[in-house]
DNA sequence: ACCTGAACACCGTTCAAGT
DNA sequence: ACCTGAACACCGTTCAAGT
């Protein structure tokens, strides 16, 4: 075997890095930016890397795993020098809430892995920990900022998959057209339903988003 | 082929069911009650039923189809008749969601059918239709109950999801305990973390469910 | 220690062919 | 029209065997 052996090997072959939890985060985030998640398996990420799905095991626990340094990876876009902007402390809450609302749009199937698992990755923190910093100067008491930041993402992250999966799927339009159907021949069987008529699907996602977190703030600074 | 023929291969089997779309819903309520979500799929139902999978086909457009009717199903462990109970409209509308909550954290996997498919089966319409009066009963405005609806269930989905998922899976004890050290080791890197600390993660389920109910309420009178 | 091929135990859905 | 077997095109994960 000649020392030179290795070099070669690599000039044929100037694309395979190294194997490392950090190569296979990074090449996993890759084909999540241009195929999304249902393309990224731990057989083609194996493929990506010249290797075997086997070999991954080695560096990753699970795909749930994979999944949730993917999305502490993907929050890192969200900045939280938000919280230090213009405007009021909501204003600013907003700015914040937003910026999550829309990393989580873009990655709907990751939004999904925000749902299920715990998180506990460095850019989660840091948005959680600038949400709470406002809603303390905001005057909200301490118990209530903590709950209600937690209240604030969920409905942030529930609103992302429920928008997300529905722009994925085929068959979302028939759907909303089965449940418009269904409010507008609404009558004595569903007469809270007949009361409000068209208001229950009224606005737009980002209109009643907004609305959504006034009604939250407004919430946390009158509940004891 | 004598007019005997039909009941005497009845008899020689008697569990096989015609095949129908109500005999297939049925079929798999069955499994999902005794097996879980996870073992329900098609291959596992048509064995079931003594067919082969792609007879399914002919009764329900795909697997999400069948959830959705399995959900709305399941919905009818919901008596609409809870907001005619006893007490103030802010404790019918909370017994109701309670309900829908209860139902849907005996079936964590359906609950992620509940926020990934737009609803409009009839038991779910009368949830809806029932916590609508309630809102409307207790002086919210019309728009603000239509909205708020919307808000309260995707809370109580979303929990759901949540909570149950967890339930389900083997690592959620070390995730918690990552979320643990991570909040209590929380310093000037983070310093809303820091500033609330334990809040953060304290109180029962239950008692936040209430709380966020109650925030809900608060927040859906207090904007317009 | 790291890596691998092959296997295990499955999926949802389609479709040509039968009745 | 309804039903079927077989096929298509895949999965995540494990494990004995190699280097």
């Amino acid at each position: 075997v000649s020392p030179s052996n290795q070099p070669v090997s690599r000039r044929e072959r100037p694309s395979k890095p190294a194997l490392s939890r950090d190569a296979i985060v990074r090449a996993a985030a890759a084909i999540l930016r241009s195929e999304g998640l249902e393309r990224l398996t731990m057989r083609r990420l194996a493929h990506e890397l010249d290797t075997g799905a086997a070999s991954l095991y080695v560096y990753v626990r699970d795909t749930q795993e994979l999944h949730a340094a993917l999305l502490d990876e993907l929050l890192a876009e969200v900045d939280p020098g938000l919280a230090a902007g213009p405007g009021d402390w909501r204003d600013r809450l907003w700015a914040l809430v937003a910026a999550y609302s829309d990393a989580l749009y873009a990655q709907p199937a990751l939004a999904r892995v925000a749902l299920v698992t715990r998180l506990s990755g460095p850019h989660y923190l840091a948005v959680v920990d600038a949400a709470l910093g406002l809603l303390l100067e905001g005057g909200v008491e301490p118990r209530s900022a903590a709950w209600a930041v937690d209240l604030v993402l969920l409905v942030a992250t529930a609103s992302a998959v429920e928008h997300g999966s529905r722009a994925e799927m085929p068959t979302a339009d028939a759907q909303h057209e089965a449940l418009v159907a269904a409010v507008s021949g609404a009558d004595d069987r569903y007469p809270g339903i007949a009361a409000v008529g068209d208001l229950l699907l009224s606005g737009t996602p980002a209109a009643r988003s907004r609305w959504a977190f006034d009604l939250l703030l407004n919430g946390a600074l009158h509940t004891a």
